[in-house]
DNA sequence: CGTCCCTGTAACAGTCCTGTAACAAACCCG
DNA sequence: CGGGTTTGTTACAGGACTGTTACAGGGACG
């Protein structure tokens, strides 16, 4: 499988576009659209993308000048080149730029991703939840707090997971100890706050900025500041 | 966490509708089933859902046609197409005609679920109420005035939003007390004007204009100038 | 069968919110 | 202009809510 991975798609197309990022999305993927070669360096050097799908021609920069301006500024984002030349001299010249693959219209998706996986020839990472610096493994259940790994029991880790997978949002009291504790739902409430504590004295290092955060009279919430 | 979804279904063969009535309504969805392309877009028009699922092949209306006229009609509800087929000539007349993402016979319902699971995710904004250059955002309970973060206790945050929920109209003082106290609805009636101050003293810089205006003699009434 | 650690309860401490009260200011109307 | 009514402001005490710690029971595991 491929999901998880994020790719960044530069085209100016939509009707393309559009079809590809639905084709990628389908298999997992996650998608970034950029128009024009420009807005795709932008967003190249702004995020980290496993991939990028770039088309030759495109308004206000085109490929060519955007994977050399790319390379140039040490980004080593593996790239395919998506064109409708087929010349050997235009391969040699994107192969030169710092491209990766190719690949020649009419696009055809099976092979669009077989090229993105072989191009990536990378074991599928494990589905992480990331919030700030917070790292939930879901797969392996290894939490790490900017970059250090914490030790969580089982109710501490659901807890978070459930915090963190509704991150920003504020979450009742009510409605966390329904979903946490739904074996017992009419546990003290107060067990709530106590692993609350529990989870901010293992996440929390003086001087960093505190999660988990309190919302008097209503609930917590996670999330960054 | 998909409980509380509400899901529309449009498909003509029953025992299909049937089968995913059930394992979605066992997931804690709401479900409405239309049996056509026609019933479907009136089911549509007239209701707010959270995503459409959409079969192509119907009696009456084709599910191409149908979700054509839904986004002709500024409807944006996320679609996930139900198909058979899996030509690239498909999906992308799909694609064009707005569908979100796709899914093909036969049906494996987990798989459905987390679709709809990536396709509300991706959709769904934060609702977020907006008057004038004040914005509450209901699901982390944010409050911004003219881009500046504010903070709210409890009581005061579930005035500003009954006020702002409310905006331009006159709110007498008792129907806010009624609604915002109602736990204890014979309190002193001047703790209105007092939560009145309190959120006065947050939202207004002096020089702006101030947000709650008093209506003498009835209430109060959030509004621009 | 024993140990260890997780879990939930209980009791207490601390914090911050809330509503009251008293007074000041603004407004309305004669 | 002046009295009365309505609204605004401030200070404060009680209490609700949250945080913390200690501990007993019990399950998992060897």
């Amino acid at each position: 499988m491929t999901s998880g991975f994020r790719v960044l798609i530069v085209e100016d197309d939509p009707s393309i576009s559009r079809l590809l990022e639905l084709e990628l999305r389908h298999r997992g993927m996650e998608i970034q659209v950029a128009a024009d070669g420009l807005a795709g360096l932008t967003h190249a050097e702004r995020h980290r993308h496993d991939v990028i799908l770039l088309d030759i021609l495109l308004p206000v920069m085109d490929g060519e000048r955007m994977l050399a301006r790319l390379r140039q500024q040490g980004v080593r984002t593996p790239v395919i080149m998506l064109t409708a030349r087929d010349g050997d001299r235009d391969k040699i010249r994107n192969l030169e730029a710092g491209a990766d693959d190719y690949l020649t219209k009419p696009y055809n998706v099976d092979e669009l991703v077989a090229r993105i996986r072989a191009v990536l020839r990378r074991v599928q990472p494990d589905p992480v939840l990331r919030v700030a610096d917070l790292e939930l493994n879901l797969a392996t259940r290894e939490v790490h707090r900017d970059g250090a790994a914490v030790e969580l029991t089982a109710r501490e880790y659901d807890l978070l997971v459930f915090l963190a997978q509704n991150a920003r949002q504020v979450l009742s009291r009510t409605r966390i100890i329904e979903r946490i504790w739904s074996e017992n739902p009419d546990v003290d409430p107060n067990v709530l706050d106590v692993y609350i504590g529990y989870l901010r004295r293992k996440l929390d290092r003086p001087g960093q900025p505190r999660l988990i955060q309190t919302v008097r009279g209503v609930g917590y919430t996670l999330r960054e500041s």
